[in-house]
DNA sequence: GAAGATTGAAACGTCAATCTTG
DNA sequence: CAAGATTGACGTTTCAATCTTC
């Protein structure tokens, strides 16, 4: 396990046997990222195709109406709705100039600061959204939330929560707890440590 | 819970008591998918940004080329590199067209089959991928792997495994298990279904 | 005709620059 | 000058159409 060949390394096919042991532990430590991955996508696809099939929606153009109408008011401040979106900022410009072409959002200026706009749902995007909401809540359910028991959902939702708020903190600054300069960093992901690792003598 | 008002209910702000009660088990309801989401979006920008930042390449190309190695003879038909990476099959031919330019992979036509292309990985592309193998498995590490007790992530594995693969199966077909003609559908995502039921008398 | 791959057109998102207002 | 929002230029990805080979 120390010295993995895995499948990066020199020999075309053949040193001693890997591609059984190594092979085996290297997918095993990285298989809980990648079926994030997957299932991320997957889920995420759904969702996004049953909404415009069913009301030509995208995912993102529904979750922008879905943040404007849970605002007081039914409006929100464009920097707001990109934070609630994972948007940035010009994402959300344009995604509201489409919700506007297509008379779901009204854009206002904001009252107390002349800076600002404000995207208001109208009565058409709220009928809308709610048409949308159906599909939207039973693609959740149907790909996600009914598929686990309860408690596998707390561990999800505590464990991710504590993943993206590790992720969340400053760009810079907490970079180099295990990367050295002269590289003996401490990666632990045996999979891809063979292809780090399969160059030296 | 039944009558559910919400943030989306008819009345502006007020009709009873709604963003209190039910509120809370709307926001406790959706919270796992949320959280999944923002985890997913934050991990994924991490990773691409410091790939970026320090070999120049980004998160998907990283992974295109980590498929191609792990291939027998370090090589890869289009199509089943499309399968691997999560993308289109165009999306692929273009990725690939990236990596060639950069040198890192060579378009080889199939043998077997006059239709096919395979992408092999160059000696320069095995080189990169080494040194962005470290920042890549230090990020899967920093902000995924390390962040869970093992336990936490066999639950992630398992469970996230369940719904890739709920999610994969025939896009059309198994639609309507819980989505009735008359609106009798039964959405179990408490707060979004404020949403749906608002607009009823 | 079906499958593998590529291409053109278009959708969507980002960064950097800009404009306006605080 | 800093902050909010928009615009222009650009990169990436997809869909539909196409070409080639099975």
């Amino acid at each position: 396990m120390t010295g993995a060949a895995g499948p990066i390394a020199e020999a075309p096919e053949t040193t001693n046997g890997s591609r059984t042991a190594d092979e085996a532990s290297a997918a095993a430590h990285l298989a809980p990222w990648r079926t994030f991955l997957l299932a991320h996508a997957r889920i995420t696809r759904r969702l996004d195709e049953e909404l415009r099939a069913e009301h030509g929606l995208s995912l993102a153009e529904y979750e922008a109406l879905l943040q404007i109408a849970y605002a007081p008011s039914r409006r929100l401040r464009m920097s707001q709705l990109a934070e609630r979106v994972l948007l940035s900022r010009s994402g959300v410009t344009r995604l509201i100039d489409r919700l506007v072409a297509d008379r779901f959002v009204e854009r206002v200026a904001c009252e107390s600061d002349a800076r600002g706009a404000e995207a208001v749902l109208t009565e058409l995007g709220l009928e809308r959204l709610r048409a949308a909401a159906r599909t939207h809540v039973r693609g959740i359910d149907q790909y996600f939330l009914s598929v686990l028991p309860d408690d596998e959902l707390d561990v999800i939702e505590h464990a991710l929560g504590e993943v993206a708020d590790r992720a969340g903190r400053s760009a810079i600054a907490d970079f180099p707890p295990d990367c050295t300069p002269d590289g003996t960093a401490t990666p632990t992901t045996a999979g891809e440590r063979s292809v780090i690792d399969a160059g030296r003598p």
